[in-house]
DNA sequence: AAGACACACAACCGCATGGTT
DNA sequence: TAACCATGCGGTTGTGTGTCT
């Protein structure tokens, strides 16, 4: 079937582009005293050269008296990035819920700012799941035990410039670690194996041609944490893991969106999992970035505090 | 000051869908 | 049932504006 044009385009006399305030004005006037009725008839009655599409569009998205504009609030973007999680590129269903945004002002939004956002944050925007590249882990396991081996080779000569590099690199390898390690805890999705990062330091660096003695894996306290990257810790199965680490106060959290302003659609649309609450892992490990907006240092201390009361160090997660 | 570039957003385009004849 | 029409939707493009060099 051959659809017909919405216009007449061999006319020569249909305008496009950016409208006019003029244009703007008739297409206000018309519609406010006759409602759009037909947007095929329209221009011409408006006496407008323009598509009816185009005077639809016009309309609905900039013209409507109910329109709100101006800045997104926190609020409004939480609603729209729950809702993607949950809804995907449904513009004009993510539209519904927040009163005066249009879908195409949304999903400029979302392409223009929300996107950039939820990168920053390492999460990937489409699938709303953690950038957890556990070969990253890896590479900065390397890069912290190059740079701890650098230390060993000179431990008392502080002035050292090797060394002073070495300990920056020590300190910027940390954050960066810390960062993905919180970025898989605040996006709520698997534990990275730690076990498995350890394994693949094992011959890697040499010292005199002795290999490195492979360590015992850092687990968990009372948690079998042994997931790969793509395995979603969320099978039913491991509510007893997460009981046993995090108490009985662990309930089941929903999951495929941040839960923070959750709405009721979220809760109806999404899948249960065995994963702790942010306030259950904040019990644990001290703030997060659920919580705050740059705790970055309480984290580090946080975590050093847990490793230390667990007996353990940077080095054995390594 | 001017050109290059990046960004934000308005507008367009093509397809899908549902209703009517 | 086919043809047509109106509208909605999402991806893409075009354009104005601000910033950088």
């Amino acid at each position: 079937m051959v659809r017909a044009p919405c216009c007449d385009e061999n006319s020569g006399l249909i305008k496009k582009g950016p409208w006019t305030p003029e244009e703007d004005e008739k297409l206000l006037d018309y519609v406010q005293l006759h409602g759009h009725g037909s947007w095929r008839a329209l221009p011409k009655r408006a006496g407008l050269n323009r598509c009816g599409k185009s005077c639809r569009l016009r309309w609905t998205n900039y013209l409507r008296p109910d329109i709100k504009r101006g800045k997104y609030s926190d609020e409004e973007e939480q609603i729209i990035i729950n809702l993607h999680s949950v809804l995907g590129n449904k513009w004009s269903k993510i539209a519904s819920h927040l009163p005066g945004r249009t879908d195409n002002e949304i999903k400029n939004h979302w392409n223009t700012h929300l996107r950039k956002k939820l990168l920053q944050r390492g999460i990937d925007p489409q699938t709303h799941k953690p950038i957890s590249d556990l070969n990253l882990l890896a590479n900065l396991a390397h890069l912290l035990y190059a740079s701890n081996l650098t230390n060993l080779m000179n431990p008392w000569d502080n002035n050292n410039a090797f060394r002073q590099h070495s300990d920056a690199t020590t300190q910027l390898v940390k954050i960066q670690l810390l960062q993905t390690m919180m970025q898989v805890i605040n996006t709520t999705t698997p534990l990275p194996n730690i076990a498995q990062t350890q394994t693949s330091l094992s011959g890697h660096y040499n010292n005199n041609n002795t290999t490195i003695p492979q360590q015992a894996p850092l687990e968990f306290p009372n948690l079998d944490v042994n997931v790969n990257s793509q395995q979603q810790f969320n099978d039913f199965a491991d509510i007893d893991k997460a009981i046993a680490w995090f108490g009985d106060g662990f309930q089941p959290q929903v999951v495929g969106a941040n839960c923070n302003n959750m709405n009721s659609d979220c809760h109806t649309q999404s899948s249960e999992s065995a994963l702790p609450s942010i306030n259950q892992v904040e019990s644990k490990i001290g703030p997060t970035y659920a919580s705050s907006q740059s705790p970055t240092s309480n984290i580090f201390e946080a975590w050093e505090k847990f490793l230390d009361d667990e007996g353990h160090s940077w080095e054995d997660i390594l």
